[in-house]
DNA sequence: TCAGAGTGCGCC
DNA sequence: AAACGGCGCACGCTGA
């Protein structure tokens, strides 16, 4: 699909706004007139329902603007269960109930063809059923308008439950009883089970508009449409998942185990605390366990260490010093990756795939980025040693893509900074430049240090960090050493290099203290608080939204070019995207990835340029030693 | 005993 | 006046 111009490259679909006749009364539920059903249980009976209309009558169900999209199922595991049942919830039709498992395959025909129609398809939380739907060899094409993602995106920010019947509840005023829900949908379904199918279904169709209206007024069709174009995307993803080396990753998980242990030996050798020594086993008397961040600060105390608190933030600037501390951030660290992340993945090796599926939820956090868990794909550990055991299948290779400093680029967009636009465009590094502004050294003689300082700057003072958090942020993330009085002048000094900056963020403070509850990012999306926002909540929405509006759009673009390929979506990671792809093939996927994440960028950030690096190896982490 | 808030830390 | 944001998970601890 090529880009339409007016901002968007997707198909916007037309929204359907004409009121639909109720259908006809239903004794078995009391708030709903329209709860009839239909059940298909023949490959015949689908047939006629999908065409119930003759050629020389009416429209046919293809012709339909609209249906509601439903799937109950025998559990929650794509590659384990199956689809039971499928509710299209039509206007002024009956609910048709499918009964999947009845229906040979071959005459499924009928029912493939509408799902891959360009009929738009109301669901809630649809990326359930895509799943399911793709399994079955039903994979349901778009447009879509999924209730769960609109709801979220009217509603993003604040603390709302998203299910269907909260939503009914709110916005139609009906009480749906959701006990049949976890029924047993393996056995001959009661008629309670089928009224609860339809009704769910047909609800979808009174939602839809509703939803529209709502979308309309706020202004945000163009981000929901954006979510649902999304959906199948992640959907996809999630069904990839990704591969894991296991025995590469046991060694691994073991030889940290080992270090950790030994750190551990010599945290109980350094004996902190009188005879107190730091022990695993909390059977014993008169130990401390390094677990507890109560007892180490007491034991630290003791010492005569002068901290309040025993994180990162404030040991770090000891350890030099200490090295009980050094030890203990050591042992912090390998009991870290090694609980969260050694211990805890092989667990997660799906035992039908033999991959790993992460859930992603795309509105997940309030910025509208993605968030993922069961695992946690999005924080494993970027050294090499952890991700070169996430591997391509043999014949396979990743290719992985990340914009360059893309915060950075839509802090200089949105600031419409002159000093951080003229860098961008001529190509320099802009943490070079920070580094030289703030020191006052030409940038051919800026080190590494001061590199790295720079970076602490540019990251941390876009979102407002006051001096004294810059100074521990500089120390903690990029190792570099600054007194208060330093870390205040490079302040100063960066917002005076940085003037454009300077004012962005004095239009934020305005309407900050004017006493504003919502933020937009460029592409409109929008992020509400119940309560008065922090300022520096309302520096970052824009910045961290629009990276995710950007990285959206991507997948989008990226969903259409992929199809007649070998490649597929494993993963994302805000600002980077991991595809696995047939060898032949890897040089052609690179190329057409960097060209969606291109020009998902540049819709936003011209004129600042957009840079994606890519790498091409076996592994998330590179080609093996 | 167990849910839940709190602390701490992995990632971007 | 000063203020960096967004997540999920493991852990120890608290209190009903």
């Amino acid at each position: 699909m090529s880009d339409t111009g007016d901002g968007w490259c997707y198909r916007p679909f037309k929204p359907v706004l004409q009121p639909f006749p109720l259908m006809p009364a239903s004794q078995t539920h009391p708030h709903l007139k329209d709860g009839t059903y239909q059940l298909i249980t023949s490959g015949k009976e689908l047939e006629s329902a999908l065409r119930w209309c003759s050629p020389s009558g009416g429209k046919s169900l293809e012709q339909s603007p609209i249906f509601g999209l439903d799937c109950e199922t025998t559990g929650l595991d794509p590659h384990i269960h199956t689809i039971r049942l499928i509710q299209l919830a039509v206007p002024d039709q009956p609910v048709m109930l499918i009964d999947l498992p009845q229906i040979a395959p071959c005459d499924r025909h009928p029912l493939q063809q509408l799902l891959s129609s360009p009929v738009l398809k109301i669901t809630h939380n649809g990326k359930f059923d895509w799943q399911f739907l793709a399994q079955a060899g039903l994979q349901p094409a778009p447009p879509f308008f999924d209730t769960q993602l609109a709801y979220r995106v009217l509603t993003a920010g604040l603390k709302t439950i998203l299910s269907l019947q909260t939503l009914a509840q709110k916005l139609l005023n009906i009480e749906l009883d959701k006990t049949q829900q976890v029924s047993d949908w393996s056995k001959p379904l009661t008629s309670k089970q089928l009224q609860y199918a339809a009704l769910d279904a047909a609800i979808l169709l009174k939602l839809y508009p509703i939803l529209i209206k709502k979308l309309e007024r706020s202004h945000l069709l163009k981000i929901a449409q954006l979510e649902f174009h999304c959906m199948p995307a992640v959907a996809q993803m999630e069904l990839n998942g990704m591969l894991l080396d296991l025995s590469r990753w046991k060694s691994l998980g073991a030889k940290l185990e080992s270090d950790r242990d030994a750190a551990l030996q010599q945290l109980s050798q350094l004996r902190i605390a009188g005879n107190a020594q730091m022990s695993l086993l909390p059977e014993m008397t008169d130990t401390i366990n390094p677990n507890s961040p109560q007892q180490v600060l007491a034991a630290l105390q003791v010492l005569g260490m002068p901290v309040n608190s025993t994180n990162q933030k404030e040991l770090v600037p000891l350890a030099k010093q200490y090295p009980v501390i050094r030890a203990l951030l050591d042992y912090r660290h390998l009991s870290k990756i090694t609980a969260t992340f050694a211990d805890s993945l092989p667990k997660h090796i799906h035992p039908v795939t033999a991959r790993i599926h992460p859930t992603y939820y795309q509105l997940g956090a309030r910025s509208g980025r993605f968030s993922c868990r069961n695992p946690p794909l999005q924080t494993i550990p970027r050294d090499a040693a952890a991700r070169t055991c996430f591997v391509a299948a043999p014949g396979y290779q990743i290719v992985q893509a990340d914009y360059s400093q893309i915060e950075l680029r839509i802090v200089a967009r949105l600031s419409g900074d002159a000093q951080m636009q003229r860098a961008y465009r001529k190509g320099e590094d802009l943490h070079r430049l920070t580094a030289a502004l703030v020191t006052g050294n030409a940038i051919d003689a800026v080190s590494e240090e001061d590199r790295r300082l720079a970076k602490a700057i540019n990251f941390g003072l876009i979102y407002g960090m006051g001096a004294a958090k810059l100074q521990s942020y500089a120390e903690m993330k990029y190792g570099v050493t600054l007194s208060l009085e330093e870390a205040k002048a490079f302040r100063k000094r960066f917002f005076e290099a940085y003037t454009g900056v300077a004012e962005w963020h004095e239009t934020i403070k305005r309407s900050y203290i004017r006493g504003t509850k919502e933020s937009r990012t460029l592409a409109g999306r929008r992020r509400r608080w119940a309560d008065k926002p922090r300022l520096a909540e309302l520096l970052n929405h824009p910045v961290q939204g629009l990276n995710a509006d950007i990285t959206k759009l991507a997948l989008v673009k990226l969903n259409k070019v992929l199809t007649e390929t070998g490649a597929k979506l494993i993963c994302t990671v805000h600002d980077e995207i991991l595809l696995e792809c047939p060898v032949v093939e890897a040089k052609h996927i690179s190329y057409l990835l960097r060209r969606c994440m291109v020009a998902a960028a540049r819709k936003f950030l011209r004129p600042i340029p957009v840079v994606v690096d890519i790498k091409v190896s076996s592994s998330w982490g590179g080609d093996e030693a």
